[in-house]
DNA sequence: AAAGACTTGTCACAATTGTGTCAACAAAAC
DNA sequence: GTTTTGTTGACACAATTGTGACAAGTCTTT
C-alpha cells in the first residue's frame, strides 16, 4: 500500500514539480488547486500526508489546517506548510497552526523530501525508507549520518543534501543548473561555479576513505558513479 | 500518442531544420511563423513542448511566454527559448522569463535534441528514450556514458555529440558539411577538415575495443556501420 | 555580549582537458 | 605516375574544472 500525499497548492508549476518528485520516490499523489477542493478530497479519501500552501484560493491554508485538525478522523494527519516568504516564518511559527512542519519557498526538493520523510517517520515509523546505499556509501537519513565502509563521515548540511541528491539517482549526470535547482532551491541566486566548490568539498571528504566516487563529465556536470 | 512540439520561429530555414530533425525523432510537429499564430495554435491544441524564438513578429517571444504562463491550461507547458546572441544569455537568465531552458543560435541540433529530451523528461518521465544501442555500442544519455561491449569509453564532449548523431542514424552517410551543421552548429565557422580530425579521434577510442565501426565513404563523408 | 567553531559563497589562479589547424604522409582513383 | 581524398601526430591556445584563501554569516558556548 503506497503512501498517499495530497498537494494543496494553486501554483501549477510548483504542483508539477512536487508531483514529479513525489511520484519518483514512489508516493501516490493527489492534487487540489484550492482549499475547498483539498477539503473535499481529504473527506473522501484521507491522505497520509498533506502538503499545504499557506496562500490558497477559496479556503486559505490555515483554515484548511484548522478544519483538518478539528475533525477526529483527520486529527493526526501530518501537515507540512508551504509558505511563500521567509519573513512570514516567524509569524507562522508563533501561531499554533497545527502544522507538523513548514518550509519556505523557494525550497530545495532534496530538503522537502527529507522533511516529508521525517514527518512520515514520526507518524508511521518504518514506512519511509531511511537508508540509501550506493556502492560502499551508506546514508542513514534518520540519524543524518553518512558512512563509507565502516568509517563515519562528517558532512556539512549542503554537502549532505548534495550527496543525498546524487545517491537518489546514482550514475545520472546533473548539470550545475540542475544541482542548483534541486539542492539549493528553485530561484536562489548562487554562482554556478559554487557547485564546483561544494562538489570539491564533498569529494575531499569522500576521498578520505577511498576512491573518488564522483565523476566529472566535462561540459555536462557531475554524477555519482553508479 | 506522439509528443506534439510547436515551433514558433519566423526564419523559414531554421523552421525547416527543426521540423526535419524533430519529425525524424518521432515528434509530431506544428509550425507558427509569428507570435500571434503561435498563440492561436496553442489555444486550439496545446502542444507538449514549445520551441520559442525570442524575436518573433507580431507578438514577441517573451510576450508569448508570459501569456502561455498566465493561462491555467498552459501554465506548465515546457518552453525552450531560442535566442539569437550569446550576450543576451545572462539577461534572459536573469529575467524571469518562465522558460524551462534556452539555447542560443547557432546551436547544434544534437544539443537541442538533448535539451528537448531533458525538458520532456522532467515533465513526463519515461517518454524520452534515454539509451541507444547500435551493434555493440551503448549510449546511456542520462548517465552520459558510452560502452562498447563491457568496456566504458571516455569521449570528449565533441566526440560524444558526434557519436550521438551517428547513432541516431546508423548506416547513414553524412557529409562533413552536414556533420558540421548538426554537431557543431548552424553557422559556426570551423574548417571542414576539422571533422576528419574528430572522426579520427572518435575512431581511435572506438577501435581500442574492437573493429572500426565507422565507414569512410570516399568523396561523400562518414557513416556508422549500421 | 563576546568568543569560538562551523558553514557558505566567491574569487583568483593553477591544473587539466579539449579544440581547431596545419602539414606530412598514406591510400585510392584515374 | 599523377591527382585527389583521407589519416594522423604535433601544437598552440581555448575552455573548463579544481582548489586554497577569505570574508561574511550562523549558531553555540561561555
Amino acid at each position: 500500500m503506497r503512501i498517499h500525499v495530497l498537494i494543496a497548492e494553486d501554483e501549477l508549476a510548483v504542483c508539477e514539480l512536487l508531483r514529479y518528485n513525489l511520484e519518483r520516490e514512489g508516493y501516490h499523489v493527489s492534487v487540489a488547486n484550492d482549499g475547498e477542493e483539498a477539503l473535499l478530497i481529504i473527506e473522501e479519501n484521507a491522505p497520509d500526508l498533506l502538503l499545504l500552501d499557506w496562500m490558497l484560493p477559496e479556503v486559505p491554508g490555515i483554515e484548511v489546517c484548522r478544519r483538518v485538525r478539528s475533525r477526529v478522523a483527520t486529527k493526526n494527519m501530518p501537515i507540512i506548510m508551504l509558505t511563500a516568504r521567509a519573513e512570514e516564518t516567524d509569524r507562522i511559527r508563533g501561531l499554533d497552526t497545527g502544522a507538523d512542519d513548514y518550509i519556505t519557498k523557494p525550497f530545495s526538493t532534496v530538503e522537502l523530501m527529507a522533511r516529508i520523510r521525517a514527518v512520515l517517520r514520526r507518524i508511521r515509523p518504518g514506512l519511509a525508507d531511511d537508508t540509501i546505499i550506493v556502492g560502499d556509501i551508506t546514508m542513514e537519513r534518520v540519524a543524518h549520518t553518512v558512512k563509507r565502509g565502516d568509517v563515519d563521515l562528517h558532512l556539512g548540511p549542503t554537502e549532505y543534501r548534495l550527496l543525498d541528491h546524487f545517491m537518489q539517482h546514482p550514475g545520472r549526470v546533473f548539470s550545475r543548473e540542475q544541482l542548483l535547482d534541486s539542492v539549493w532551491g528553485s530561484d536562489v541566486h548562487v554562482e554556478l561555479r559554487t557547485v564546483d566548490v561544494h562538489v570539491g568539498r564533498l569529494r575531499k571528504i569522500l576521498k578520505s576513505v577511498g576512491e573518488d566516487p564522483i565523476r566529472t563529465v566535462r561540459s555536462a556536470g557531475y554524477a555519482l558513479k553508479g
